[in-house]
DNA sequence: CATTGTGAACTCATTCACAGCG
DNA sequence: CGCTGTGAATGAGTTCACAATG
């Protein structure tokens, strides 16, 4: 194993790629894959993908390849998806009503707990998936007694800091944040952001800009 | 202005942040504001923002800062954002219903003028948006009629590779895919990902190793 | 002997440090 | 004098190339 250097933020994202590559692969009734098969279905580099897991360890075989199932269940450990986590989410809109009923989201251990909204005509609704709407003001000491570990915000933007806010007061010490804002979090706290507009914008700058050359 | 080397497509995320601090700026009534204020928003190292802002051309008046409404629109034009963008969406589920309904895209000047689903039961349906759901089956023609620019990807990932076929075959060259697969399409069209497990993935990784440090 | 694992080379991105200028 | 603009220095991440090996 490669002496345990900084890992980049990119192997883990990629990580996270090459995992549900080989769920794919193992329903395909795949045994063993190459780097190169591997690195072509994630659209990367064959050395990369070996770099990437060589942070980690050697789970390959010389001269083979990687046995499927055994290199999910690496993967999984090393992002530590073998076991479930605990979310609860503010902003009960369009967007939070969609992630509450993903089924993506409870079928790989991602488990909400709890929902809150400001709005009086959402608080006390019964969700699809049974969960009670609660008044946001409850937040703060709900997911302190639920012991959530991660906070997803789909509220409006104009109020995403105040609830990131509350969800640290409660201890949370990471936060999912979709609002097309910056949220400003002591150290301590994680924050990823998950931003539609950005994309959008990455795609009109090519757009414009690949004709130009 | 610098000599037009290869920018960075970290650098063109960052314009799309840098837009989104300028128009609250400018909505708190500021009128200038520095690369350290800015950077401050934004999260980034203010000597970021200069060299960001460098590429394009010299935006700033020295010892001042930058005027806030000048440098929105000069970033305007250099993300081509300041005009409007035709898209259509494949899969009305509960995330593309949503994304149909959020207000930020139209006000930004993209503009949902098809929407998408193989299930009968939505095939007809009329949209809050006055939008009426087609069948699949139509995209192809409808797309190029209707000069979509931006395709966006909705459904199960298992179809989502059908899909950015279909949208391939009606000239479109840009895919925003919110499905958690990888899709593969030939060199002339861009695709954007926005996946949230991957998000999650890392928000568990770091939860993980940063105690172990 | 095909494919992994990895140091070294390379490419790309960020930050520094200060000259240039309003 | 203060803040921008930018070359040069540093740092991070990717790819190469090949030795190691099941």
């Amino acid at each position: 194993m490669e002496k345990s250097k900084k890992i980049p933020k990119a192997t883990i994202k990629r990580l996270s790629l090459y995992y549900r590559q080989l769920e794919l692969l193992e329903f395909d009734g795949y045994r063993m894959v190459s780097s190169e098969k591997l690195a072509w279905l994630c659209q990367v580099n064959p050395a990369q993908v070996r770099k990437d897991l060589g942070y980690f360890g050697e789970f390959g075989i010389r001269g083979v390849g990687y046995d499927v199932r055994d290199l999910q269940r690496e993967i999984k450990t090393i992002l530590a998806v073998n076991r479930s986590w605990r979310m609860a989410i503010a902003g009960v809109g369009n967007l939070g009503s969609a992630l509450l009923q993903h089924q993506n989201f409870p079928a790989r251990g991602f488990h909400f707990v709890a929902a809150f909204d400001v709005d009086r005509d959402k608080i006390g609704m019964t969700l699809p998936s049974g969960l009670r709407v609660r008044d946001i003001r409850e937040l703060r000491q709900v997911a302190e007694d639920l012991e959530v570990e991660i906070g997803v915000i789909t509220t409006p933007p104009s109020v995403a800091q105040e609830v990131a806010d509350l969800f640290l007061a409660s201890h949370i010490s990471a936060l999912l944040n979709f609002s097309p804002t910056q949220i400003h979090v002591p150290d301590c706290c994680l924050v990823e952001n998950i931003d539609f507009t950005i994309k959008l914008d990455i795609l009109t700058y090519k757009l414009k800009h690949e004709l130009d050359e």
